[in-house]
RNA sequence: GGACGGGUGGCCGAGUGGUUUAAGGCGCACGCCUGGAAAGUGUGUGUACGUGACAGCGUACCGAGGGUUCGAAUCCCUCCCCGUCCGCCA
């Protein structure tokens, strides 16, 4: 969310922060509704205010008359008009906030200045580490992992239905073992505190990362209540500090969590859906920073550098892409993808995705900091980056360490968390 | 799920319709005192919005929302959360 404030001093870049997300043509009409309503908002405040004023005053004279023993009559029949002006005033103005509130709730966030302009095709791949293996002769994962016993696509389907699977045996010990490997990693060398979360959710905090108002159809609600499946560990340790004033002296603050991850992937049938790429429910660790203004781009930097170790620990090729405007997302400032190989499918896939969001989140979740004693508070900057997510990586795995039996070989850093060298 | 008791400023805590524009304390800041410090002592110290010259002025905020009233932290209603006990339960 922006500040009302940019709507009167920031418009300019507001339109070109769109233009470049591609979205200007859609939001034009939002931006404009809301540079007049901040204009007749500030007019209406003042305008009750004023009538607050005067009958505060008017209080204050009824209650010394009463105190005197004096006739208050006038000033009680005055004070009833104005509190009926007042309540009049009050319900204008509240209509007006919440308009604005909404447009503002909806305007994505404003990319930093290195960001490329543009849709997905505008995507800049920054770097690549490792040698993608040629995939001549290779499988793809879910071959490979039916063969092997450890993926059940169709009970999967059954329990649940299509987006859902059952991990068996080595498959689903695998999973166990990525999350231990990640976080022991994340917890002793790079200094995360590790938490343990509730995967389901209040409205409050899915509006304070982001996913409502906007997203609501691509998120799983439970019935008869206003909670909602995470889709992704971001949410509830984001909303951890929800409302709260933090020390500036303990930031950065870093968390990292092991959830579930439940998406309807609305409008997505069809794409990328064969095996482990695209699931309604997923495991992933994510990393999540708090941070001061100035810190954010070094943290941010950090935190991708901490999801590219888990891959190179793995030995699994992998590249970093700076996404562009149009394909960062709503809360997104900056967003680093990082796609490992799978040469089974013969394509790149999106294992991590971390991103700041400067103060979008803060501002909507309400998290602040003090600098310094005496300090005004200020909104921190929050980032996370998925550190890493597992179907998508485990298919990689599989792909890249397949051998011509259909085995698979364990890389090193897993051996001692999976109990074996090989998946046979 | 039921009964009872609670939610007040960074923290603790008074306060059942009008000098509360929230007492008092802790903490914090600055000053005095001191050889220096502690103790003592004085002053100050919330957030948001509006306006304005970063002075000041105004408005709102005592869990959230609504109601009663000229006027609500205070009375009424609904909801949320916390505590204790009971019930149920992995």
């Amino acid at each position: 969310m922006h500040d009302f404030r940019v709507l009167r001093d920031q418009v300019d870049q507001l339109r070109s922060a769109m233009r470049r997300r591609g979205k200007l043509e859609a939001l034009a009409p939002l931006i404009d509704r809301g540079v007049a309503l901040d204009v007749e908002r500030r007019a209406m405040i003042q305008a009750v205010e004023e009538r607050k004023a005067t009958r505060n005053a008017n209080t204050q004279e009824v209650a010394r008359r009463k105190k005197a023993r004096e006739n208050a009559d006038t000033l009680i029949a005055q004070g009833r008009a104005l509190g009926e002006e007042i309540a009049r005033l009050e319900e204008e103005l509240q209509v007006a906030e919440r308009e604005l509130q909404a447009i503002l709730l909806e305007l994505p966030n404003l990319p930093l200045d290195e960001v490329p302009e543009g849709d997905e095709t505008q995507n800049r791949v920054e770097k690549t580490w490792g040698e993608p293996r040629p995939g001549a002769g290779l499988k793809p994962h879910w071959e490979l992992a039916e063969a092997l016993g450890i993926l059940d696509l169709a009970r999967g389907a059954k329990v649940s239905g299509s987006g859902f699977i059952v991990l068996r045996g080595m498959g689903a010990r695998l999973s166990r073992a990525l999350m231990n490997f990640f976080i022991d990693v994340h917890t002793r060398e790079h200094g995360y505190e590790e938490v343990w979360v509730p995967v389901v959710v209040n409205r409050a905090s899915m509006v304070g990362t982001g996913q409502l108002p906007k997203f609501e159809d691509d998120m799983y609600g439970v019935a008869g209540e206003d909670l909602f499946l995470v889709p992704t560990a971001e949410v509830p340790v984001t909303n951890l500090y929800r409302d709260e004033m933090l020390e500036g002296s303990e930031l950065p603050r870093s968390f990292v969590s092991y959830t579930p991850c439940f998406r309807k992937e609305a409008g997505a049938a069809g794409k990328d859906t064969r095996g482990l790429l695209r699931l309604h429910q997923f495991d992933k660790v994510e990393m999540v920073r708090y941070t001061t203004p100035e810190q954010s781009a070094d943290e941010h930097e950090r935190l991708t550098r901490n999801a590219e170790t888990l891959l190179e620990r793995l030995g699994l090729p992998y590249r970093r892409v700076l996404l562009a405007a149009g394909d960062t997302g709503q809360s997104s400032a900056k967003t680093w993808d990082l796609e490992a190989w799978a040469p089974g499918v013969g394509k790149w896939l999106e294992v991590s995705s971390c991103s700041t969001f400067t103060d979008y989140q803060a501002r909507r979740a309400n998290i602040r900091y003090r600098p310094g004693t005496g300090e005004k508070p200020r909104f921190v900057h929050t980032l996370n980056g998925s550190g890493l997510a597992f179907p998508r990586l485990i298919a990689c795995l599989l792909e890249h360490y397949q051998q011509p039996d259909g085995s698979i070989t364990v890389p090193e850093a897993l051996r001692a968390f999976l109990g074996t060298d090989v998946i046979r």
